[in-house]
DNA sequence: CTTTAGCACTCGGGAGGTTTGAGTGCTAAA
DNA sequence: TTTAGCACTCAAACCTCCCGAGTGCTAAAG
């Protein structure tokens, strides 16, 4: 059944101005927001209607009416106008895609704090393989006669390192020769291959030898596990507390406590085709976030890795608006793990 | 003027019944739970004594007393008992220590988090270095002929590193010579003194071998700028809600808010002499610790440089046991460091 | 001089009742 | 189908009252 016109724009005020006041709307101002040329008593029909419907609620009997997480999303599916981004949004998010970039999961934290702080609602952000993850590439840099540094490089462009210290010295060729096993040996190999190589090759090897390469391995290891283990940054948490809906404590602290406390176990439906994907209230599927929403875009990291950055707040969010701008950035982060560094200063398409 | 014993003993009920219940206590109330031989009326007077030498306060006429800050700084000072930890205690936190450790600002962020878990508390956690830090030695590694690895080291044993791309081809001996080049010019020197020293260079070189140079030498000061600017990490900062001086959120956003935020202007005394620094209340600089008390323990990182850890709470906090805790953990850090490895999860002093 | 018992007093906080006003549903007329 | 009018509802704000924990003070006892 198709909604008329009418309902729609009804409907469309209610999410608007319900998403700018936080109270319930009523069915004067809706006649004073739409330019509808009815009477309020004609517009409470309407509301009747939407009701039943199951699109509209009242939160009690003599007051005005909010959307329901349906309304929300046949907003979002039909009536949500693309917004576009002001000059001085862009540039603001262009400034900010200018930050000073190290490691991959630096720039997801530093993306997630920037967002925070233009949207002011918490964001969490996350990178998720689609294919397993493997090391590329071990160098090994020898810094005193008993200290060592591993660089090791995933095919997915990110470089870790880490310093080793020994009981023993090691010579530069022996470092040589175990950087060339090292290479031979346990490169292209999948978190769950590390380990057997390594057993075998400890067969053919001598002890010292195999302690050591057992070292860099599991540093490997680590590294692998984190990237699979997806490990999330969360930022801005506290800013939830500004809106009204999580005034109250009981409102704000589970959920406030799942976002801080949010690890690996972060089960999001993945964010397939489309650029943004919006979770209205009990579309989510932990249960901290059902009177939530949550809106996110993913990036492309290179190297079959997936960013995913998204923003938690009240169902009354302005989704419109967060969208594009989510969108956006994730669109600079594209580009900028695509060409390895940040654009210049200079406007692109 | 020194206190009497018996006014002393009853400071201590008072904090120490506060610091459990979060309730004024009463007259009464000390008479139960310290073994006092008086009745209520002599302790009505003395409590009348402390409060008119700001030991103590009402919050209003009727109700019982509770500490002023003074009165927790006496406490702290003079009737505090050391706290021991028990044997669940520090095995909680030897096993937490051996956490996956990288990278040392990851070790900081880290050992945040463990804290905020094990107390509780928000924690905040910083490096500071007491002397200048420099890049101690520079490798570069090819991956492919349009891209390379910068490894840095510093004094601090900290390892950094970046993927740069490069829209021309470099070849290894180049590269080696840059590496060179850097290695001899650019090391041991300070943030301050590597601009001039990259512009005096620039005479020398060549217009592409100095890009090159530009391109790392920024890296290095990016790195240093970072080490410089103390970045603070923070966790846990919503379990201060289950905390009930903090259940109104008039009270809890501004200082969430404050721990949230709070970058590298973060002006606490910097730990001198002692291994445990404790601010309550008034003592702190900023406004939004006014009404807060701050916990902090700090361990060496090597290299000139100074970890600090800590946690902020209500001034009614446990003084004792969290010092402990913290300075307990700040020791195994310190160890850790000092060996450059996690201590063998064996017993030690 | 110190301690104790007794008593009047204070004041925050909770329970209960009242008022207010925005907003509704319904009905009857246009 | 729309509109005006009206009775009705209910959360929120506001009072008011009461309770009881805890105090300060006084006067007697040690």
């Amino acid at each position: 059944m198709e909604l008329s016109d009418r309902k729609k724009q009804i409907l469309r005020a209610v999410v608007e101005n319900y998403i700018q006041t936080a109270e319930p709307v009523g069915s004067k101002a809706i006649v004073a927001s739409a330019g509808l040329k009815v009477s309020s008593a004609t517009i409470r029909n309407e509301m009747a209607e939407l009701e039943t419907l199951g699109l509209l609620e009242q939160p009690h009997t003599s007051a005005g009416r909010i959307p329901s997480p349906q309304g929300y999303r046949l907003y979002v599916n039909e009536l949500m106008e693309e917004h576009r981004l002001t000059i001085q949004e862009t540039q603001k998010i262009n400034d900010a895609l200018h930050l000073k970039i190290r490691q991959m999961d630096q720039v997801m934290s530093e993306a997630g704090k920037i967002i925070s702080q233009l949207t002011r609602y918490p964001t969490f952000a996350l990178a998720t393989g689609s294919k397993k993850a493997v090391i590329s590439r071990y160098d090994l840099l020898m810094v005193e006669e008993n200290a060592f540094i591993a660089v090791l490089m995933t095919d997915g462009q990110v470089v870790k390192n880490k310093l080793f210290r020994l009981s023993e010295a090691v010579s530069a060729p022996q470092l040589q020769l175990l950087s060339t096993l090292l290479n031979t040996s346990f490169t292209g190999l999948t978190l769950e291959e590390l380990t057997p190589e390594l057993l075998k090759v400890s067969a053919h090897a001598g002890e010292e030898a195999y302690s050591l390469i057992s070292l860099v391995v599991s540093f490997a290891i680590e590294v692998l596990e984190e990237m699979e283990n997806h490990v999330v940054h969360t930022a801005g948490i506290p800013s939830l507390l500004a809106h009204p809906e999580y005034q109250s404590l009981e409102k704000a602290e589970p959920l406030m406590n799942y976002l801080a406390e949010m690890g690996s176990d972060l089960n999001l439906p993945v964010v397939q085709d489309k650029n943004v994907k919006i979770l209205i209230g009990p579309e989510n599927l932990a249960d901290e976030l059902k009177d939530s929403s949550v809106i996110m875009a993913s990036y492309d990291i290179g190297g079959g890795m997936q960013g995913v950055i998204g923003v938690v707040g009240p169902t009354r969010m302005d989704y419109a608006d967060l969208a594009a701008r989510l969108s956006y950035f994730a669109e600079g982060l594209s580009r900028m793990f695509g060409k390895g560094e940040i654009p210049a200063p200079t406007e692109e398409a």
